[in-house]
DNA sequence: ATTCGATAATAACTTTAATCAATATGAAAT
DNA sequence: ATTTCATATTGATTAAAGTTATTATCGAAT
């Protein structure tokens, strides 16, 4: 077992084991942090790269009316920007979903890793489009899906995310977000997420339990999302 | 003159001579393309990295019922993101607006460019960050922006970048985007993005006229989008 | 076992934006 | 000057999503 995060790293270019060790020697400071804790905040000075080792946490913005949008979920594996020390100022905040296990890399060992290693260098490009790419697709699901496309649509991406890195089992998988913080990221109320839920469970496709997602049919809801996986930029099927 | 992507590049790194000249050695292959031409269409296996040298382009997906989400405007020194050679294929696709210069840059000549050249390698890098905040900027006011906001957030983010690249004549802007691109930008229809940018005339804070945007008052403007330049990261104010 | 607080579910009502349908305007081409 | 086409404007209607309010459920803590 290699840990998320080198698991992710090999799965867009071929590490040596002298990169392998590396990377996890570059992240053995990892630290449990609680949920709900800001990993560091819109306007902070950016710090060392965050790796996210076990838990789920994510990107958010708060806007002068209070409200929150949430840009992204990081899940195990997934860091934040790589080049992010170059910034005087963050744009965005980083907070945990659920405790979590963190690790940090100082930007000069980050450019060492990155300078030296090509394998590196290159998985880190990789999974750094993959992200922007996921960005946009959030884009035109604001843009341009209906309420229970978007829903859908997200709930693919996450499932297929989490079945990279093996958190399914099958059909179900455990997505410890609540209802609030999906709406947060869908730019909808929760109100409005909650009966579209139903209107997904009702169609047969997926339901949302509690914590418990379930792709009952995932054909349908590939269907009702307009779902095309190609920018998660991996030739992986979402029924095999 | 530097042309707009050294311009651009000084803005986020100081280059040196050697460097600025390496860069226009390498934009030397420019030519002219038409409006409305893809330059690289989704599907595609990407290839080298585009630079606009002068007019207007956009990133856009066409979804399954044929509506389209624009992803972002190009600007002249605005390039494709410079690690696009590693993906398989293209989530995306980019087409001119206007008339338009672009150059190429093919992937390995930029490898080395960037390998070589620390100042080459911040300056794109900072650019890739800020077009990531660009993109985060854009799902917040998909998601929890209210028609007006949003429209008049996309007007103060591309005044300010048009500013920084020197295309505005002070309170004025020569912005060759139809309506049509606006709506699909903004997630909206082309009929309420109408109405919008009337109620936005009515308030005084700025008028959109053919392809002259006019902000008559910058500050109302702010307001009104809660805009926040920080995600552009620049020192930079509206209004001087 | 009971209380508490967070999360979820549902209903009634309001607001916002989309849709459908005409017209109008303006620049370019004849 | 007139035609043409794309773009822009406006109005009437419908559909989608937000708001407010109430109740339900569940797990954790006492």
């Amino acid at each position: 077992m290699d840990g998320p995060f080198i698991g992710k790293l090999r799965r867009f270019a071929t590490l040596t084991r002298e990169e392998m060790s590396l990377l996890r020697e570059a992240t053995a400071n990892a630290r449990k942090v609680t949920a709900r804790h800001d990993l560091i905040r819109e306007g902070d000075r950016p710090g060392p790269v965050f790796v996210m080792l076990e838990g789920w946490a994510c990107r958010y913005k708060i806007l002068p009316s209070g409200t929150r949008q949430v840009l992204a979920f990081l899940m195990p594996g997934d860091s934040c920007d790589l080049h992010i020390g170059l910034l005087a100022e963050m744009d965005h905040s980083i907070q945990t979903i659920t405790p979590a296990v963190v690790a940090t890399i100082e930007r000069a060992d980050m450019d060492q890793l990155m300078d030296g290693h090509r394998g590196v260098a290159k998985a880190m490009y990789t999974a750094q489009l993959v992200d922007e790419g996921t960005m946009r697709a959030w884009i035109t699901s604001m843009g341009r899906r209906t309420s229970i496309e978007r829903v859908a649509h997200l709930m693919c991406e996450l499932y297929l995310r989490a079945r990279n890195i093996g958190l399914t089992s099958e059909p179900y998988l455990t997505l410890p977000l609540s209802q609030l913080l999906l709406a947060d990221s869908l730019g909808m109320t929760p109100v409005h997420l909650n009966r579209v839920l139903r209107e997904l469970r009702e169609t047969g496709a997926m339901e949302l339990h509690r914590s418990r997602l379930v792709i009952s049919d995932p054909n349908k809801l590939i269907k009702i999302a307009g779902f095309d996986e190609n920018y998660l930029h991996r030739r992986l099927r979402l029924v095999a």
